[in-house]
RNA sequence: GCCAGGGUGGGGUAGUUGGUUAUCCUAGGGGACUGUGGAUCCCCCGACCCGGGUUCGAGUCUCGGCCCUGGCCCCA
């Protein structure tokens, strides 16, 4: 029999339905932010992902070449493809941008728990406000959007500029090693790090500024920054509008663009891949010949915010499944059109089932029978049964289709 | 790339020291039933992940691969 491929998942209706549920809510609160939704192509040049990153991701890319010998890669991420967009189409439009996505990337890795080669990323982008109040809005957008799912997290907040400044005369392949080191709270290496560059002193600051809770005991820490009104503002506004966060300025990000806030989630009840959002201000446009505009963004791994709400309730469609006898069958497609028009899921049988087939049949998939018999037929009504309960009446077929509205909007 | 544990109908399972046509439940389809439902009875459908090896004989032993689950690494 065929598999398919590694890593990729076939999502059945009530899964299918419970992500279109999680989609919609995300997407609507991005749209209540001002944040519209775009789409980029769902492979793009290889050198859009290179340019950034550097060659040695092509191992974990899907990458082809097409049919006129161009290199092209599987997105595995949507940043880059979101700004090369801005500075094909959107340059000179009225700044800032809010940008919103919801789509799948690809990246050719281990599939672990929460971790699949086809996934699914939820998005958004501000760009040009390089300001305080921009990068709150987006850390409060991020903090707003993971309440929506319903999904329990934490959030932290952090800055590179803390130990940009600490590390500023290190070497630029000894920094990113720090970096790592402190993201991983791998304080053992990091002592030996610094012990190899003679400047053990370094630790005990870089320790207590991963450590700290307190803004400013980490500026003591650093001395003058010439960011720290704008962090202290953002941190400020967060403050005020109660956004629930700690602060981490340890936070590394994997990548260099990343020039500012960061910001990551972590679902509490997920396993080695429980990162489920990942943010923070970068510049990234003039590495595509753009503007050297600032942005910030984040993107919530959605299929992780799935897997942490795990099976939770779903909603249910109410089911409406028309019965009727091979005479009446005209009469039972224009009920069903009625039904559909007000909105209900209805479904008919499509087996020439016998009559008592098809109740049974639907007491297994529906809420509700609309039986249209001979005597139905005559007198133009429809009897309704609640399959639930057991209770049937015959009314009018309007005041069958209100009958089906009112218990769907119960509940 | 590394480590561990797995893979029998759609789902869940049994399968003895290697031994006939692979067990049971469930789901699905058909029938009985003929205008009131999940019952009952009958029938049908449908599986040993793939390939090599050992053997008279492999679901079972062995090797390789594929895939799944979890962890490491990485994480744009």
């Amino acid at each position: 029999m065929l598999q398919k491929p590694r890593g990729t998942r076939d999502f059945l209706p009530d899964e299918m339905e419970a992500r279109r549920a999680v989609e919609w809510r995300l997407r609507e609160v991005a749209r209540r932010w001002g944040y519209r939704e775009v789409c980029t192509p769902e492979f793009e040049d290889l050198e859009l992902f290179t340019m950034r990153s550097g060659e040695g991701i092509i191992n974990e890319m899907y990458v082809f070449e097409d049919k006129g010998g161009r290199k092209l890669a599987l997105r595995p991420e949507i940043t880059a493809a979101v700004i090369r967009m801005y500075i094909n189409e959107a340059k000179v439009a009225p700044k800032p941008l809010r940008w919103c996505y919801y789509a799948d990337c690809f990246r050719y890795e281990r599939p672990q728990k929460g971790r699949y080669r086809q996934f699914w990323q939820f998005g958004v982008e501000l760009i040009g406000a390089d300001s305080a109040i921009a990068d709150a809005e987006v850390i409060m957008l991020a903090s707003d959007m993971l309440d929506t799912t319903g999904v329990r997290y934490e959030l932290k907040v952090g800055h590179l500029s803390f130990v940009k400044t600490l590390l500023k005369d290190v070497e630029p392949e000894t920094q990113r090693k720090i970096r790592q080191q402190l993201d991983k709270k791998d304080f053992e290496g990091l002592e030996q790090t610094l012990d190899e560059m003679k400047k053990p002193d370094l630790a005990e600051s870089l320790k207590t500024l991963v450590a700290t809770q307190n803004l400013s005991e980490a500026f003591e820490i650093v001395g003058a920054i010439p960011e720290r009104e704008r962090i202290e503002q953002t941190i400020g506004y967060l403050d005020a509008a109660g956004i629930m966060y700690s602060l981490n300025l340890g936070i590394a990000r994997g990548l260099d663009y990343y020039t500012g806030i960061v910001f990551e989630g972590f679902a509490d009840n997920l396993g080695a891949e429980n990162q489920i959002l990942g943010g923070g201000v970068y510049r990234l446009a003039h590495l595509f010949g753009g503007d050297d505009v600032a942005s910030c963004g984040f993107a919530i791994g959605f299929d992780r915010v799935m897997v942490s709400l795990g099976e939770t309730a779903r909603t249910k469609d109410t089911v409406a499944a028309i019965v009727c006898t091979p005479e009446t069958r005209n009469r039972a497609l224009e009920v069903a059109r009625a039904f559909r028009s007000a909105g209900i899921r209805t479904e008919m049988d499509l087996m020439d089932r016998g009559f008592g087939q098809q109740l049974s049949h639907a007491a297994k998939t529906a809420d509700f029978a609309v039986i249209i018999g001979q005597r139905e037929a005559a007198s133009g009504e429809v009897t309704l049964k609640d399959l639930h309960t057991g209770e049937q009446k015959t009314v009018t077929l309007d005041a069958a289709v209100a009958g089906v509205v009112a218990s769907g909007s119960r509940g």
